[in-house]
DNA sequence: AAATAAATTTAGACTAATCTAAAAATAGAT
DNA sequence: ATCTATTTTTAGATTAGTCTAAATTTATTT
C-alpha cells in the first residue's frame, strides 16, 4: 500500500526531475513540498525502501520505473480532473490546481476511465500541459504559443500563459476556449497583431493575446 | 481544522444517531468504523475539545450543532458524488459507495454547487437516501416501495433496495431508472403483481420487483 | 443486594510523518 | 590542495491515530 505523502512526493521527484528522466535533489523536494531536508531524507529512503526511487546519499533521488508508473498515474488523474472542472463545472483555468490536488489521490480506474471518456479523451490540460495516457506515456508535444505561428497555420486552443482573470475574460467574450480550432489568417508585421479565424470568424488579437495562448499546430 | 480522520467519526455518529437525533455509544462507533472501543474513546474526547460532541463519561456521544452540520456537509457530499457516479459516469448502484466515501472529503464549496447544478439539484442518491441542502436540512422524505403505492398513484424512482446487478440489468432493460416517473396503472391481488407505465408505455411487473424499487409518492 | 457480565476508560506502547539541532559529506573558491 | 560554504544526513523529540491489556464503571441476573 502507498500512503498519500508517498504519492505526493513521488509525484514532486517526477515533475521536478522532467517526467522522471533526472534525478533531483533533497533540498529541491523540501522547497517543492513546503517540507525540511530531514524529513525528506526520511521519506527518500523509506521510498528506496520501497522500490520506488534509487537513492545514494548525499546524490539526490531517481525515480524507478515502478515510481514513474505511479507519478504519471497521479499526474494523469490531476490533469484530467482539470480539465472536468473548466469544462464540466464552470471553473476558470486559474481556479482547479487546489482542488485537482485533492481529487489526483482518489483511488478508482473505472473512475478515471469514465471521466477520460466523458471529456472526450483529452491530451493536454487547461494550462496546455499534456495528459499521460493509461500506460503512463505522454506524447511528446509541440505546443506552441499561438504568436509563433505562420499565415495560413492551423492549431488547437490547448492552454494559457496568462491565467489573469482579465484574460479569462477577454477569451470567453472571443469565444476562444480549450480545443477552439484556430486558424492563422494574417499576421500584421508593424505592431505583431494577427487575424485569425475560429469556428469560421475571422478575429483580430493583439501581440499581447497571441503570446499569451498555447495551441498545438497540426 | 478538522481532519479526515475526525470528519468520518463525525459523519459515523451523525448516522448511527438518526441524524444527529440521539446518543451513540462508543462500542457502535467502534463496530462501524472498525476501530477498537479504546481507540474511539480517545477520538470523542477530542472531538468534545473541539466542540463537535457532547460527551460524559461512559454515556456515549451527541453531536453538538456545529457537529451536525459537518456531518451533513460530508453527508450531502458523498449522495452528490454517488447521483454524479450513476448518472455521469455510468457506474451502477452498488458500485459507488467506495469511492463517494473518498470523494465526501474533498474540500471546496464551489465545487459541490456546481456538482449541484449539473445533477440538476437531485433530492435522493441512487440508494434513495434524502441529501441534505446546503444548509444541512434533510427533507423529510415520504419514499416507500413501489409495493406500497395504490392503483392510480403516481411516483419519482429514487432508489433500489436490492443492489444485485441482476436487478439493476432488469431495470435497465425496462428503462427504469434513477428519476423515472411512474404510475400505478393497475394491481392484481392474486399474485401481487402490477402494471406500470413509466414514460407512457405500460409494463407488468412482478411482486419481487415492486417490493425493491423505492418512490417517493407524489 | 451481591455477583457476574458487558461496556467503557486508562495507561502505556507503536507507526507515520514531521520537526530542530548537530554532525558529516560534498562542492566551490582561492 | 585546503578551507569554507552549502547540502545532506543523523539523532532525538513531537503529534495524530491506533493498538493491547488492565482497570473501572454500568448493567443484568440471580
Amino acid at each position: 500500500m502507498i500512503t498519500l505523502t508517498e504519492e505526493n512526493y513521488i509525484k514532486t521527484i517526477y515533475q521536478l526531475g522532467k517526467y522522471g528522466t533526472l534525478t533531483v535533489s533533497t533540498n529541491n523536494i523540501a522547497e517543492a513540498i513546503a517540507a525540511k531536508a530531514s524529513s525528506v531524507t526520511d521519506m527518500i529512503k523509506k521510498l528506496a525502501d520501497k522500490g520506488y526511487v534509487d537513492y545514494k546519499r548525499y546524490q539526490g533521488a531517481t525515480l524507478t520505473s515502478k515510481g514513474k508508473k505511479i507519478a504519471a498515474d497521479v499526474v494523469r488523474k490531476h490533469r484530467l480532473w482539470e480539465v472536468f472542472l473548466v469544462e464540466k463545472l464552470n471553473f476558470s483555468w486559474d481556479e482547479v490546481h487546489d482542488i485537482a490536488e485533492q481529487l489526483e489521490h482518489i483511488k478508482s480506474d473505472k473512475l478515471i476511465n469514465e471521466l477520460d471518456k466523458l471529456l472526450d479523451y483529452p491530451t493536454h490540460d487547461p494550462h496546455g500541459d499534456p495528459i499521460p495516457d493509461k500506460r503512463g506515456e505522454i506524447k511528446k508535444s509541440n505546443k506552441v504559443l499561438l504568436f509563433t505561428l505562420t499565415e495560413k497555420a492551423k492549431g488547437v486552443c490547448v492552454g494559457v500563459k496568462d491565467t489573469s482573470s482579465a484574460f479569462l475574460k477577454y477569451l470567453d467574450k472571443h469565444k476562444i476556449a480549450l480545443g477552439s480550432e484556430i486558424r492563422v489568417v494574417s499576421r500584421e508585421d508593424y505592431d505583431d497583431s494577427m487575424v485569425i479565424e475560429i469556428k469560421g470568424k475571422p478575429i483580430t488579437i493583439s501581440q499581447a493575446v497571441a503570446s499569451n495562448l498555447f495551441v498545438i499546430e497540426e
